[in-house]
DNA sequence: TTGACATATTCATATATGCATATACCTTGC
DNA sequence: GCAAGGTATATGCATATATGAATATGTCAA
């Protein structure tokens, strides 16, 4: 367990600020935290869980593979989506635990 | 240590995500992590530091007090910043955690 | 191949954000 | 009061982001 850790390098700075601006959208927070509660789940299901457009649904999930934060397969028909960085889930779980107080 | 919170509420999750988009950004980061690092600095201190500009400086760390992750205190001629979210500190250990391996 | 369903992309537009420059404000010592 | 150092604000501009609507693509079954 670290203490401390060092100052980060300026490239894992950019790097983290872009992961937490992207997931540091009302959306797509709330695409994460389903993926993280309920496991993969497709666009239908995600967007119809959500109450949002289906356009919209698709333009963040793709937005989130891009950067690394989603994994997505397809079967069939479908496509798949999950959560693929295990930091996400590390800061989702922070954010839990200030709030279920 | 919890096994896996109950869904967030709306406005739970609205807050988060303003408080993640907002650390979600360079310079932002890296003044939170010096201030996390070396515990409270003046306005002089951080811009110095990190090489920019003092007007994009005092931007930052105004926006960053507004939405509540930063506190200020005046001593004299200077105004001292420090970290004020427990939450944000978290997430920057989390971002620690998965650099230094 | 056609139809139906699931998902992705494109486009236009509105809004927000980031930064630099200049300038104003505040506090202290003289 | 005035000067100087420290901090904050205002403005303009370029760029990025969010959204809705429309449309395209992909997959499967009949």
């Amino acid at each position: 367990m670290p203490i401390r850790s060092d100052k980060l390098s300026v490239e894992a700075v950019r790097q983290a600020a872009t992961m937490l601006k992207c997931i540091g959208h009302p959306i797509r927070l709330q695409i994460i935290e389903l993926l993280d509660r309920a496991g993969e789940q497709n666009v239908t299901a995600i967007y119809e869980t959500l109450k949002i457009e289906q356009a919209v649904a698709s333009q963040h999930l793709n937005l989130m593979r891009d950067k690394g934060i989603l994994a997505s397969r397809r079967d069939g028909v479908n496509v798949y989506y999950s959560v693929d960085d295990p930091r996400v889930t590390q800061v989702i779980d922070c954010i839990h635990d200030h709030c279920d107080v």
